[in-house]
RNA sequence: GGGCGAUUAGCUCAGUUGGUUAGAGCACUGCGUUUACACCGCAGGUGUCGGGAGUUCGAAUCUCUCAUCGCCCA
């Protein structure tokens, strides 16, 4: 143990650096797939290369530090897999954006220009949240860092690209898709975000070929009238049956279009005729299908209007266009009215900008056959979530699952490995390598969405396909750690890739996280400006405060309301630790330094109580962190720490230290440091680099680093449940006496006396424990026995078979003392009450364990001696 | 419209399979420098566990229903 003093505050700032580098220089974080040991695995979920460090990061990568290390001292091969996600259409705006500013525009340059320019990017910003990830203590093996376009990685992706076009499950097709404007790229399902939106519904009156009459139908977008091809009425709506068959005649455009009956039309809503587009609408394509309608594009890739419109109209973007249109229509005197109409509209989650539904050729993967064995998985419990209740979620998505539209109309990612015969160009080669004789052929221009990339991150890291002991020891992973809103894009579909590729799970637990928010409820973002900078907290608080406090208060499950008062408690524990320590440190013999073996037979009634303590903490922790709940693991390390050790035990030997023998001490150092040594072992994941300090200072010269230390399992140790009773009893005399000082205003310098009325039993036992009593109630006078008569003017405290009365030498108000008995009664009255209701019914004698039964038994006998006596001291006021 | 979650002290939340006299931290009040720590110590107050009904000997905990809030899906 060395014996450098401790300073008396403690500073993180000092120290965390050190170690961690310490760590990295001893390769701590390596694993090796060599390895004999069980493994133990987390991939990271990949943050975006150009991303910065947030606080939903720092919840989730300790949550995943805490579970690594806690492995390590376990004994298993740890691996935690690091990395970085090219995350392609945020990474390409920002890029763009980027050029812009610099005058750039990115239409003047060409793929491989733009993608020098976007790789420059990537070098500048992609290392500095992996450098933050390290300032947090990730624990991760960062030789295995991999990035998803690298070499190998890319190959993992083109792969399973050819596979599944080779099985039929990747197609290409001509179909409506969602897609965004700003960025000019088909996106999915998953990225297209809905909002309520206060718009209108505008009815216009379509003339009918040949007759004097008007057809009105209603929409919320004007602009796409110019792609009309019918207008659909119910065939069971009576008003309008006469005129199907008849045909209409496209205002503005002029055209002839058919009226047509289709089930699909609601006659409730609006007029009951709804105007068909099929190439703007998901609903109005599939009526199109149906009746074999034409399908007019009228829009180009930013979505403005098209060659397809009359003249007037081509080039104006979709807002001018309706603006236009809605003039036009009403100088005709063809608008109808006009009303307010409240609609989900969705919008792109990157461009923020309404999408438009919009004919293009795209690759799709088909989703129901893949979906099969992932939604098995987890209903049979083989891939278990933590909370439980996101199976539903999943579940609800994965039966309704429909074909994930996969390619991207932007440069930065995973070009598609599919080649078109220039010279005729149904022709198709899809391969990883590329065709023979590239010169007849032109490489489709696409890349893959990011998901169909990252959705092969368990397998994709070990470089598969290529087979490698890597990935056999590393596949499947452990735990995974993440978020529930991106359950559908990342969690099922992993799941779904590590059945179809390995024909395994590729995980066993995902535990999701807490949302953050801050204090009125708003989540944490970078664009509300009320995410605080991690590395700003860390450098206030000391990062294993930012983690501790962080775990602290994230329960599983529900959100997190974040504030920097709560990470003060954090920071005040490192500190109350810290000062234990110190506190130990400063009374231990220089030479202590040998293995503790504590012996039973010598430890006293406070030792036996706080192994007891220690005992029941480590077991509680560990089954807490076993079911994921990280909060409430903290919590008991907190309270032990606190509220057992320093208030109790540590006040306790302070009478060792100060007039014990050298025995006394001995047994004072020796039990303290047995649980300074077991605090610190099992608070390390949660805070690896205080605990790494005081491990050093407290060890033993033979044992490793705490980082490589073994953990400290479930196992009872210390188990003493009479001293646990007795111990118990003795602090309530404690605080009772206090109380009584504080509420009769006697300063502590004062010494009390007190007389005490109890049974030879009772008596027997507060003798041997006179020292504490004195010291912590500052008396330096007791009398004991079972004839001792209530002094005058004087306070009296029942507990149990005990009596215990405090001379004043003023004169007591009554009144207080008074309403404390009178309190009392009340809480006994109402207790026994219900003790007495339940212990009369015979149902409840009957049928409840017998256990319950002689419990209430018990405390109404106890209850019920003690009212006698409160009821006796309070007549004796009167 | 469908689903999920929440509702416990002023605030933020614990409360494991139904059995305690319903807990903790923060905030608040009073006192305090005694072998670590004022990022501290001692003592103190507050609850019809969202409303209602049911199951049970027994419900904060299980079931139903209603209300409010949040999220997801359509």
């Amino acid at each position: 143990m060395k014996n450098t003093p401790l300073d008396k505050r403690y500073k993180p700032s000092k120290i965390e650096d050190k170690w961690y580098q310490h760590w990295m220089e001893k390769k701590y974080f390596k694993a090796d797939e060599h390895s004999k040991k069980e493994p133990f695995t987390i991939v990271i979920p990949p943050p975006n290369v150009t991303g910065i460090l947030h606080l939903g990061h720092v919840l989730n990568n300790t949550i995943q530090d805490v579970l690594i290390r806690k492995a390590r001292m376990e004994g298993k091969e740890a691996c935690w897999i690091p990395g970085t996600d090219h995350a392609s259409i945020s990474t390409e705006s920002k890029v763009v954006e980027m050029l812009k500013i610099n005058g750039i525009n990115k239409k003047d340059l060409n793929r491989d220009e733009f993608l020098k320019y976007a790789m420059d990017w990537k070098n500048e910003y992609g290392g500095i949240i992996i450098k933050q990830l390290k300032k947090l203590g990730c624990s991760c093996d960062w030789d295995r860092e991999t990035f998803t376009m690298d070499e190998g990685y890319s190959k993992a992706v083109l792969t399973a690209f050819v596979n599944l076009y080779k099985k039929g499950i990747i197609y290409r097709g001509n179909r409506l898709v969602n897609w965004c404007p700003v960025s000019q790229s088909a996106i999915s399902d998953e990225e297209v975000i809905y909002r309520e939106i206060k718009g209108k519904l505008w009815y216009f009156k379509y003339p009918i070929k040949g007759l004097k009459e008007f057809i009105v139908v209603a929409t919320t977008r004007p602009e796409t009238m110019l792609g009309d091809s019918a207008v659909a009425i119910n065939p069971g709506d009576k008003r309008f049956k006469h005129l199907i068959g008849e045909s209409l005649i496209l205002p503005l455009v002029g055209k002839e279009i058919p009226i047509i009956s289709d089930d699909f039309v609601d006659p409730e809503f609006g007029t009951g005729c709804v105007k068909v587009t099929p190439a703007h609408d998901p609903n109005d394509f599939v009526i199109g299908k149906r009746h074999n309608l034409l399908f007019t594009n009228i829009m180009k890739e930013d979505a403005s209007l098209n060659l397809n419109v009359p003249k007037k109209y081509q080039g104006l973007t979709r807002e001018k266009a309706r603006e236009v249109i809605l003039l036009d229509i009403e100088n005709l005197g063809l608008l109808e009215k006009v009303e307010d109409y409240t609609h989900q509209v969705g919008f792109s989650e990157r461009g923020n900008v309404p999408i438009e539904f919009y004919m293009s050729k795209q690759w799709f993967m088909k989703m129901s056959d893949l979906s099969k064995p992932a939604l098995e998985a987890v209903n049979r419990g083989k891939v278990k979530f933590y909370p439980e209740h996101w199976k539903k979620t999943y579940n609800h998505w994965m039966n309704n699952i429909k074909d994930w539209c996969i390619s991207r109309q932007l440069w930065w990612g995973h070009r598609l490995p599919v080649w078109y015969n220039k010279k005729d160009p149904k022709l198709i080669h899809v391969s990883v390598e590329g065709p023979e004789n590239p010169n007849n052929w032109f490489q489709d221009p696409d890349v893959l969405d990011t998901w169909a990339s990252s959705w092969l991150w368990p397998i994709g890291v070990h470089n598969w396909p290529e087979s490698n002991k890597s990935l056999d020891k590393f596949y499947p992973t452990n735990s995974l750690v993440t978020g529930p809103d991106i359950i559908f894009f990342w969690v099922a579909r992993m799941i779904m890739s590590g059945y179809e590729f390995k024909n395994e799970l590729p995980f066993k637990d995902v535990y999701f996280t807490s949302i953050l928010r801050d204090e009125t409820g708003r989540k944490l973002s970078k664009s509300l400006g009320n995410s605080p900078d991690p590395l700003d907290l860390f450098a206030e608080y000391g990062t294993d405060a930012v983690r501790f406090g962080t775990m602290l208060m994230a329960p599983q499950g529900l959100d997190v309301l974040f504030s920097k008062e709560r990470l003060e408690i954090g920071r005040n524990f490192m500190n109350k630790l810290w000062n234990a320590c110190r506190f130990v440190q400063i009374n231990l013999n220089e030479t202590f330094n040998t293995e503790i073996n504590l012996n039973k037979e010598e430890l006293g009634i406070a030792e036996k109580w706080i192994l007891g303590q220690l005992s029941k903490t480590v077991f509680a922790f560990n089954r807490h962190l076993d079911r994921f709940h990280f909060n409430e693991a903290a919590k008991v390390i907190y309270e032990f720490t606190w509220n057992d050790f320093c208030d109790w035990y540590i006040e306790i030997i302070k009478l060792s230290f100060s007039n014990g023998n050298e025995l006394q001490k001995n047994i004072a150092a020796s039990v303290a440091i047995k649980c300074i040594r077991t605090v610190i072992t099992i608070l390390h994941p949660y805070a690896p680099f205080i605990t790494e300090e005081l491990w050093s200072c407290f060890k033993l010269d033979s044992k490793p680093d705490l980082i490589v230390s073994n953990w400290i399992g479930k196992e009872i140790s210390y188990d003493f449940p009479v001293e646990k009773k007795e111990m118990s009893f003795l602090q309530s005399m404690i605080t009772s006496i206090r109380s009584i000082r504080s509420r009769m205003n006697i300063p502590y310098s004062k010494k009390i006396n007190l007389s005490i009325r109890c049974d030879l039993k009772n008596e027997n036992f507060i003798k041997s424990q006179k020292a504490l009593l004195e010291a912590f109630v500052n008396t330096d006078n007791i009398e004991i026995s079972d004839k001792i008569d209530r002094p005058y003017q004087s306070s009296a405290i029942v507990l149990g078979e005990v009596e215990i009365f405090i001379p004043l030498d003023k004169l007591v108000d009554l009144n207080i003392e008074k309403s404390r008995m009178g309190k009392r009664i009340k809480d006994i009255e109402r207790i026994l009450s219900s003790i007495n209701s339940k212990l009369s019914n015979e149902n409840f004698i009957k049928r409840a364990p017998r256990t319950v039964v002689e419990k209430e038994k018990s405390n109404f006998d106890k209850l019920t001696k003690e009212m006698k006596k409160i009821n006796h001291n309070l007549n004796m006021l009167s």
